[in-house]
DNA sequence: TGATAATAGTTAGCATGTTAACGGATTTTG
DNA sequence: CAAAATCCGTTAACATGCTAACTATTATCA
C-alpha cells in the first residue's frame, strides 16, 4: 500500500502531463524505450517497461496503427518481430520531452537529491531480495 | 519504474494467495479496510483502499452480491452509503488471514526489519512532500 | 530425422485504472 | 426561500493488468 501511495504521487503530476499529449502512460514508456536503442524485440521491451506481453501486443498495435513506432518481421527468427521509433514518434519525443524532462525534474526537486538515490537503492535492494531470478 | 517494480516484487508473491482464495487483490484490500470499522462510507474505502471511485462502485456490487459485504444508505445524508462487513465476509477474512499474515511475514522477513521499517518511512516522507494535500 | 519440448507473440475474457459526465441530495448564497 | 454551487456515488467508454490458452516457429533430443 505504501508503495501504491507513493507512485501514485509521483504520477499524479505526471498524468496530467501526458494527458496532454495524447499518450498514456504505458505508451510513453514505450516510445521512451524505443528512442534509446535502435531495434529490439517485443520481449525485450517487456523486460525494458514492466509491460505484460498481451498488454504491450495491444499497445505495439495501437502506436503502428498511429504511426508512432514501425514493425518488422526478423530474418533470422521468424518468431520474434522487431520494433523501433518511426520519424514521427521521434519527432513526437522531440516535442513532449523536455517538458516531461522539467516535470522530472520538479518531482526530483520535491524529494531531494539525496533522498532519491537513497530512495532507488532502497528499492533496488528490495527488488533484489525478493526476485532474485529478475537478474 | 523503480517503484512499479517494487510493488510487482512485492505483489506477486500475493496475488498467487489471494487467487487461491477468490478474490482479487482489490477485494482484498476493501475487505480488509472494512474489518477495521464497524460501517464506513464509500468515500472513507476510497481513500484508505487507493482505490478510485469508479472501480470501487464495481466492486461494492460484486462483493454485495456475494454476500461478503453489506450496503445501506445512511439516514443521515440520503447520498452517502454505508458499507459493512457481513458474517459472510467475516468467516471469509478469518479463513484467508493466517495464510495472508504468514505471507506478509515472508516478505518483511526477506527484506529486513529495519530496512523495511526505514523504507515506510521513506515513502511517507516522499507522498508529503509531493502531495501535501494528502493529509 | 522425427517427435517433443520450449519460445515469441497473440487472442480471449474478466477485473481494474482513468477520465468525463450524469443524477440525486445537500449546502451555500443571493 | 429559491437558484447556484457542491458533494456522493454511479455509469460510460476506453486503456491496461492479469491469467490462461492458442498459433507459429525454433530448439532439443531420443
Amino acid at each position: 500500500m505504501a508503495l501504491l501511495r507513493a507512485r501514485e504521487a509521483v504520477m499524479g503530476r505526471f498524468r496530467a502531463h501526458l494527458r496532454r499529449h495524447g499518450v498514456t502512460e504505458q505508451q510513453w514508456r514505450v516510445l521512451r524505450a524505443l528512442s534509446s536503442t535502435p531495434e529490439v524485440t517485443a520481449s525485450a521491451l517487456v523486460q525494458a517497461t514492466l509491460i505484460k506481453p498481451p498488454s504491450l501486443s495491444r499497445i505495439i498495435r495501437d502506436l503502428a496503427a498511429r504511426k508512432l513506432i514501425v514493425r518488422r518481421g526478423s530474418p533470422r527468427d521468424q518468431r520474434t518481430t522487431l520494433l523501433s521509433l518511426s520519424s514521427r514518434g521521434a519527432a513526437f519525443l522531440r516535442a513532449a520531452g523536455p517538458e516531461s524532462e522539467a516535470c522530472y525534474q520538479e518531482i526530483a526537486a520535491a524529494i531531494g537529491p539525496s533522498r532519491l538515490s537513497q530512495l532507488y537503492r532502497f528499492l533496488d535492494e528490495l527488488v533484489r531480495r525478493l526476485d532474485p531470478a529478475s537478474r
